[in-house]
DNA sequence: CTGTTAGCGCTTTCAA
DNA sequence: TTGAAAGCGCTAACAG
């Protein structure tokens, strides 16, 4: 009860539209009139100054929730992201704002941290909201049914996850072909035995990841070590985990190494270090995302560029292109293999 | 025209308070007690059972808008980061995102791209909005202003970027200590002569890491070579930039350089290698904010921790506490120096 | 070109 | 314990 329930509350000082149409001494649906910039040629130029400096002396702000409640729309794009701490959706974001933002919108931000429950009542919440569209950056496969769901309420926009076969509009990329790029590299190298550290499966980006890599393993005839272990998701410290399963393994240690992400990388390098042994000297190591700053690491990371900002963007833009009622066609962005230093024949 | 004006573009599919009421056989204000955490006691048992078989059946969804305009809380803090794409702000908006979320707010994030216009245009988008609060990560000297003006109609919170003698509640850092820490560092190893890459003047963290150093480097006899370059926004480039002036210059060349953040640091230290200057064999080079991944550095970098996600956590904190009617006193987070191998003895 | 009217979905007095 | 009524601030028909 600290917030009082009066009009002293009202963030806006308590001017409304009432006040400035009684100073102007006009009618209210006037007032909203003048300021609406598409029927604002509906008003006389001279009510209309008249208007405007009311407004002004008043300090009049609009109300932007009852505009919301009147006419359904709120301008808000919820957004679902997994965890902002991961320094890979972070542009993603970015490059959403810049996009929906010129259009008045702002995004309104929930972390599932990767829990499907949490997802789903963040979903919730997010219809009561009233949001005007919902890009979700925090797909699992499990999520798929609710959202879909959901999808009938609400334009949605899949982003940087993918889902198979689904009716909703995704900004994605080539993860399959990543994973080619890498396997092709590692072959051109000369290597005859890799290994992948992989992501969660249930995280679409991963098995493909994974599919793309092996195909081409299979067909230029590597050896794939195979791993059972899985990170549950993928941060630095799973990368060291998953690098120390990999060398406590019995048999010969592959040459050169494919870590899902450039977070298993970061810690599998760390680990590889602890563990004596030099990169690219004795293991080759790539990553994936080109994350900002695994240029700089010590030797800097091969790796496959994401796109992220790109997929922010073009997410944007599809939100937009939903809400004007047009059929966004689903957006494939391409990986791009980035050679460093951390990758060398054998 | 896209979206229908109808009953159809209703995101929870139309169903509203009063169709729970008529399937129910109770009065809409009946629901609305029965749904209420806070005065569900006030309905009889079997009307409660009643309603909430209704509602689920209906899947009914209540509409925050609606409540938001009614009540006048829209369970919604603003927030204005600089540029989302930093990787500073990030941890700040997740900590601050977790300890909000815990009472339903969500934050409504928006970028100022450090441009006083658009700040003032952002505040006032926000305060349209009837945001419940806002936390200001973008604050610069010449926001102070409005910002201010702006706290008289709903509570603001500063964070990270410190403000001067301003009522409003500030969730910051010892940046002053912070330059004091690498100034005495520097000492101790024995330089004598050192210089600071700056960052800009009107964001009150620089000039206090400035301060804070100079003034250990007086009391302690080093001599400072004086920079005029500021970074106008320290990125990447900018280090490479400040670097590159101070190698240009004539005079002896200072043995230790304070970076006033890490990207500054990052930039110099990839111009100091292009230039063929060991670190810290010829320059010892310590940054400040300890980003993610500094430590995996060439060399690792020396640096000063900035508790980020905890700064984000007191301001949801603090926004907590001012909703309820709180007087929150400023917090100072203490800075802590974390030695890595880019600095070393002369 | 401007005024009138109705109502978005909800909550909260005030009565009964 | 429940119902009735009013209204948060705005906009979009519909008249005039």
């Amino acid at each position: 009860m600290a917030i009082p329930s009066g009009s002293a509350r009202r963030s806006n000082g308590g001017v409304t539209l009432f006040d400035v149409a009684r100073l102007a001494g006009v009618h209210p649906s006037t007032v909203s009139r003048a300021l609406d910039p598409l029927q604002r040629k509906r008003v006389k130029e001279p009510t209309r100054r008249l208007i405007m400096d009311a407004a002004a002396r008043l300090g009049y702000r609009p109300d932007l929730i009852a505009r919301g409640l009147r006419n359904g729309r709120t301008a808000t794009v919820g957004v679902i992201a997994a965890d902002l701490g991961n320094n890979f959706v972070t542009p993603i974001i970015h490059g959403l704002t810049g996009s929906i933002e010129t259009t008045g919108m702002l995004p309104l931000i929930a972390e599932t941290q990767d829990d499907h429950d949490r997802f789903a009542i963040i979903l919730d919440h997010m219809l009561s909201r009233r949001v005007d569209a919902i890009v979700v950056i925090a797909a699992r496969t499990g999520d798929q049914a609710i959202l879909e769901s959901a999808g009938k309420l609400v334009p949605i926009v899949i982003a940087a996850r993918p889902m198979n076969r689904t009716v909703l509009p995704q900004v994605i990329h080539d993860d399959r072909r990543g994973g080619q790029l890498v396997a092709e590299h590692f072959h051109e190298l000369g290597h005859k035995l890799v290994a992948q550290l992989h992501g969660p499966v249930d995280v679409g980006n991963f098995p493909r990841r994974a599919e793309g890599f092996s195909e081409v393993c299979r067909a230029a005839g590597l050896n794939e070590v195979v791993l059972p272990g899985r990170a549950e998701f993928p941060k630095i410290y799973d990368g060291e985990r998953l690098m120390q399963e990999l060398l406590e393994r019995s048999g010969p240690f592959p040459t050169a190494v494919f870590a899902q992400n450039d977070n298993i990388a970061i810690g599998a390098l760390s680990q590889l270090r602890s563990a004596g042994r030099k990169v690219p000297g004795d293991v080759s190591l790539a990553g994936y995302n080109d994350l900002p700053m695994v240029d700089q690491l010590c030797p800097p990371l091969t790796t496959v560029l994401y796109p992220s900002l790109e997929v922010g963007k073009a997410a944007g833009n599809m939100v937009r292109q939903l809400l004007d009622g047009e059929t966004p066609t689903d957006l494939t962005l391409e990986p791009r293999l980035i050679v460093r230093e951390s990758t060398a024949a054998v």
